[in-house]
DNA sequence: CGTAAGTTAGTGAACGTTCACTTATGTTAG
DNA sequence: CTAACATAAGTGAACGTTCACTAACTTACG
């Protein structure tokens, strides 16, 4: 028999191997039977602890969600410069992603799925980092600039992509040709470009962005 | 019985369904039975022309590289400016997406997918892009530009990752906000705020970027 | 002792795969 | 022209395994 844990020690302990496992393999590349192994139990217990594999699945997903915390929100709060809550929010994403690089492999599986509560769970990642940009260009961008709306709408997806693409690059891909370049010079590198295509110059008093850890 | 058809056909026949079944679903989630349902010929006549399931799959994304074509070299070669360059490739990169959205989602799912030989599949879609653009910049940023190198890198990876976001978003999360933005807005948008990321004014003379069709 | 955590031993269905067999078609000899 | 044959296309049932899930029983602990 394993070791015996109470009741939400035990719920966790399911919810950790499961994140892991369907990070991996995706939801259908994953058995009940293969997490009870990891988790070093019989399958019946996961049923006590979930309905069904999808209930866990879904269990999994919010419990990242909330993990995620308003880190984004304490950033925007801060209250600096547009720069600087934008170095801000790409540092808070990256260190999320690399204390748990789980997240970004259950983000795209969640952006295949058509499940709408999972594909909520994506889009609800990224909402208030576009909310943000797109407002702040708003206020930022004289009013004669040519395709401003457009402008506006793309800049936002772009710093998405950008984003996602470095991470993707370095988590995903690792034996790439970023290996040499670390995400701190990566970040930077893109905030800097995007800074210029949206026509905004960094400010050299601004304070260096720099991940700690 | 169903129609009887010349082994290629068939062999054909079979790779259409699997296509658009493992794109919608992932590998995991599709089965021989429901892709033989699907080609309307029982379950084993899949193993008549694929000897396994995993094979079949390699087949899939064999025939989507094939049916790729030598679009981005032959935009390469026509030799204009850079500018224009990278809108054709970009052009290039929609109307492959839009005229068969299941390259988007399994080039998603092979970069999700550890198998090598289908991990691979991604890098190539996307090698002769990067190439492009890190060889162009080399060549026409100035050599006392800041951050050099990194910016080079960088602005590959920008460039691939906002193009792909945008591809997300349309073709994905439809229901998103973009739906009032068509593909060559968006397309022109992204390649101007590109340009302008880099440093390049995009010149007045050079041809408006219009997709056909 | 009661309750909650865990096990054992299953269920039927679905999985990938194989097998022995049947049917259609194209070629060729009488 | 057709009967005979070879070959290729297709069938359907069954294989062993794994799937998600359940019921009945046992054990540990406050």
């Amino acid at each position: 028999m394993s070791v015996r844990l109470p009741g939400p020690e035990r719920r966790d302990s399911i919810l950790n191997a499961s994140q892991r496992l369907f990070a991996e393999k995706g939801y259908h590349g994953v058995s009940i039977d293969e997490i009870a192994r990891e988790v070093d139990v019989s399958p019946s217990i996961l049923y006590r602890h979930f309905k069904s594999k999808q209930v866990l699945y879904n269990a999994v997903l919010q419990a990242l969600s909330a993990q995620r915390e308003s880190y984004v929100q304490t950033v925007i709060n801060s209250g600096t410069s547009f720069e600087d809550v934008l170095t801000g929010m790409t540092q808070v994403y990256i260190k999320s992603i690399t204390d748990n690089p789980d997240l970004l492999r259950i983000e795209l599986q969640s952006l295949l799925d058509k499940n709408p509560a999972t594909s909520d769970f994506f889009k609800n990642r990224w909402k208030s980092f576009t909310d943000y940009i797109e407002f702040s260009l708003n206020e930022r961008l004289p009013y004669d600039t040519p395709n401003r709306e457009i402008t506006i709408l793309t800049a936002a997806l772009m710093f998405q992509g950008m984003l996602r693409e470095a991470l993707l690059q370095k988590y995903l891909q690792p034996e790439d040709r970023l290996v040499d370049v670390s995400l701190n010079e990566l970040s930077n590198g893109l905030v800097r470009l995007f800074l210029r295509a949206v026509g905004i110059e960094k400010s050299r008093l601004s304070r260096r962005a720099v991940i700690s850890g």
